[in-house]
DNA sequence: CAAATTTCAGTTCCACTGAGATGG
DNA sequence: CCCATCTCAGTGAAACTGAAATTT
């Protein structure tokens, strides 16, 4: 019988970065499993948000805002770009970019991608209280602030 | 003028997913550095620890113990084994296992890189009081033990 | 020329799946 | 027969690098 010994050592338990890196796991598998189930993909969700929020934009201001890569965000708009959730033109005023609009369906997907990421949070931060998910998102957020200028 | 619009979405910026993910990748930012600077991988760290804090165990056991998974714990251990910082020996009570031992050098290892975390912890958790890092711990926890049964 | 943008190709790390072989 | 363990092979998302072409 081999003992019960799934305990996780205390040595990492106590430790933050430990703690976040297991959190966002967890966060992570639930949300990829929710997009993926949708068709669609993290990277999908924060572009259309970043373009629904600020408004058109060239691909190079979206990587910024969204926080992905310039080369991820070139195969995540040919993946919207084909399935008509946004628009891509080249800007008549400077030829080097391109014009990324969200289009009506683009919207309506966003819309549905949403609620599947509030059902996320929700199941994720099912044993904390209105006041302590305000407290958690409150230090996460003075954390990311101070690194900011990383 | 390329206006610094580099400003995240207030849609991202209060999801909980966002603000875990984003520090995540942060605190994972500093941590692999480190650990490349010191020619390690997380995984090293981390079954080490499970190793000293826990004693020997099975591969699989230490999976468990360690959140790593089961295909990737056979990697890292070759890793740690070809740089004699663990013992691998067949179990003779049972032969499915192979019996993991950290070595002298592989406890030196660890604490080596023991050092390194606390200074990364250090760095990411700058702009937090003492007290507000055990409430993140606090709160990281139960979220985590909330989910532990997934 | 220097700088920015888009794009492509390729790398690294992490988490996981599937299957095979061995043994309990 | 069923189950656990160890191992290998491979997949896929995520984040990144380097370099080329174009335009400002």
């Amino acid at each position: 019988m081999t003992t019960a010994d799934d305990t996780t050592p205390a040595r990492l338990a106590g430790k933050l970065t430990w703690l976040i890196s297991q959190t966002a796991a967890h966060a992570h598998r639930l949300l990829s499993g929710t997009f993926a189930a949708a068709d669609s993909r993290g990277y999908h969700y924060r572009l259309l948000a970043a373009l629904e929020e600020s408004g058109p934009a060239s691909q190079a201001a979206l990587g910024r805002r969204s926080g992905i890569d310039r080369s991820d965000v070139v195969a995540a708009l040919n993946e919207l770009g084909a399935r008509g959730l946004v628009d891509r033109t080249p800007d008549p005023a400077d030829h080097r970019r391109n014009i990324v609009t969200i289009t009506p369906a683009g919207a309506a997907s966003l819309q549905r991608l949403e609620s599947l990421v509030a059902g996320v949070q929700d199941e994720l931060l099912a044993p904390l209280s209105p006041e302590e998910r305000d407290q958690l998102i409150g230090l996460l957020g003075r954390v990311l602030a101070h690194h900011a200028g990383s």
